[in-house]
DNA sequence: AATGAATGAGTCTTCATTCAT
DNA sequence: TATGAATGAAGACTCATTCAT
């Protein structure tokens, strides 16, 4: 094995902090067990990141960035709204859930350095987009204001992230596919569309 | 003969401790920070509790337990389904989200101590009976499987109580009348009733 | 069951409180073991004793004191030295190592509650005079001053009672009856008397 | 490249610790007065010890390590058994006895971290090997049979680390010169050989 | 006298971060 | 730059004893 490049260790500490944050919380991680987890000395690990929050926090950063900027750029280049909404529902969204961990660390302890509420924002304002976009009468006759629709897709997306979580965590007797063939079955419902 | 263990003493400690857990967190509230906002000595907390864990459990188990004895008994109480279901989501859910110290320490860090599986599981028993008895066939007609419906109870359930926290957590524009709002007319709409 | 008389009550913490530091140490028993031990309130217990402290010295102190007197009048009362030595080797002795509760305080941690030296000047002063009464010669004949006899029957002494104890609670091995046995034949050799 | 783990640090600590355990006894003696004696950072103890009874253990073992080591060492080189009995007599066996901190914490509370158990088998077998070897038929004529043997070593060895032990701990009138003298007399009679 | 809740100094240990090497 | 020993405030919890009832 050659030496290690730079950036790969930055990713290693990354990867194996996810993997410890998701499966014994923010909290219950010390340093020192990241350090043992890499193998690398504790030192190297400030060397990347200033403090131990500051992985949390490039860790959602990251793994939010790179899905979101992908998720942003797939809908702007797909012209037909019944493509997009397909997209969402059917690569993204799944995509998002089989990231059990970091699921597990956007909504862990530690929220402040989570910034959930953002990524909430955006989903939201990009989902009422397609919405729109896909349905505005069949939207408007539900009598749904703006203000609801937005109320909606946010407990929507947390629920679905706790849902899963849920469903992978404990013992309750409900699986990613039940949540995820519910809510297109919603979707088409509510839609009156074909997914 | 010797002092009787104080009840209000251990409500005390259940208060201060429910307060601080939710607005610093469970991990980031020390035995220390009770102690000051209490008033009371170190020892006395452990003489009412065995530890700092079983604190946070009695705070869950107490606060649903309360919770979820009264709803049972007045939806037995209630013959008719309209009027049970008015009482859920007029009295009890308002209730509910009304107490966000609860909702925080509910959906917070140290989710093994808090069960929260098993108070979806039986909320959603319960609404599912409810639903059940109220609308037997539109929710036959909206091509809802058992399953489904279970799982879109889940997401509700726990979306609702997770966007009632970040809106009066975070800077999210959105209010807990707004979600109650939107989650009434979607109830209405899906199950074509007046509330 | 009647009411415990008084004398009982005292009785019961000390048999408890022996069992306890024999088996966990006398640091390692806290009061609120023996006072689960005992089903007695803490209260009493600290009106029978002024301090944990004590109950151990009255432990040792009875304890000795009753196995001290009783072995005193023996030997005042048996007008043959054979028979007197006879009596320590066959009946005091093996009494005393039977008790391995006893030894196990005796030989204890806190060893400044136990004054195990007194104990020993007793024993050996006793066992000197009860020597020299049976066999003055061949001690002479053997080359030991007093001091060299004092000095070997503390050694015997207290490693006749850790070697019990080590037989009994380590996994050494070895037995009291090897240990007995072995004594009894060195004295048979060093006094040329049968025993 | 980082600072190196300074043996002299780890040779304070034990140093200390062995002096107040000794002194005070393990559980009277706490990490904070260890801290207080070295004048090290708690923290510094812990980065040289895994815990409090890490320590003693440590004491204990490298403690008897390198005086058995020694003494075997010693003994395989001596071809003649006499010498080996007198280097055993007359230089090993007064040196540690000579280390009366060492023979406190031997014996202290705490006898499960101390291990004497071995200590007593290892030193009996090699002391009734050199007995062996030097007076196969005196031994025999003296009617001891191997348990014998093995018992009285081991009688002989804990109860002279104790008789030493009060001899200059308590008031007791009891001197190590006499212990060794009375012990020496005792070899010479038993196997008639002039040391 | 009997009781057991109250007490708070003290226990051992951890851990994020720094900084000498 | 890389390293890992050093640091000490802070952590949760214990426990012998007291004293209000």
């Amino acid at each position: 094995m050659a030496r290690m490049k730079d950036e790969s260790k930055r990713a290693t500490i990354l990867q194996s902090s996810k993997m410890l944050f998701s499966h014994k919380g923010f909290y219950n991680t010390s340093v020192s067990d990241i350090v043992k987890e890499t193998g690398l000395p504790v030192g190297t690990i400030y060397t990347y990141f200033r403090s131990k929050d500051e992985i949390i926090q490039d860790i959602v950063k990251e793994g939010w960035e790179e899905f979101y900027v992908r998720l942003e750029r797939a809908l702007r280049e797909t012209p037909s709204p019944e493509e997009r909404l397909r997209l969402l529902i059917d690569e993204f969204i799944p995509e998002l859930l089989g990231d059990l961990d970091f699921i597990n660390i956007l909504l862990s302890e530690a929220l402040s350095y989570t910034r959930i509420e953002e990524k909430i924002e955006k989903i939201t304002d990009l989902v009422f987009k397609l919405l729109t976009s896909l349905a505005p009468d069949s939207l408007g006759l539900a009598g749904l204001a703006r203000r609801d629709i937005e109320a909606l897709l946010a407990i929507f997306f947390i629920g679905i992230l706790n849902a899963v979580k849920l469903a992978r965590t404990s013992s309750i007797d409900m699986s990613t596919e039940d949540i995820l063939g519910a809510v297109k079955k919603v979707i088409r419902n509510s839609l009156r569309i074909a997914l």
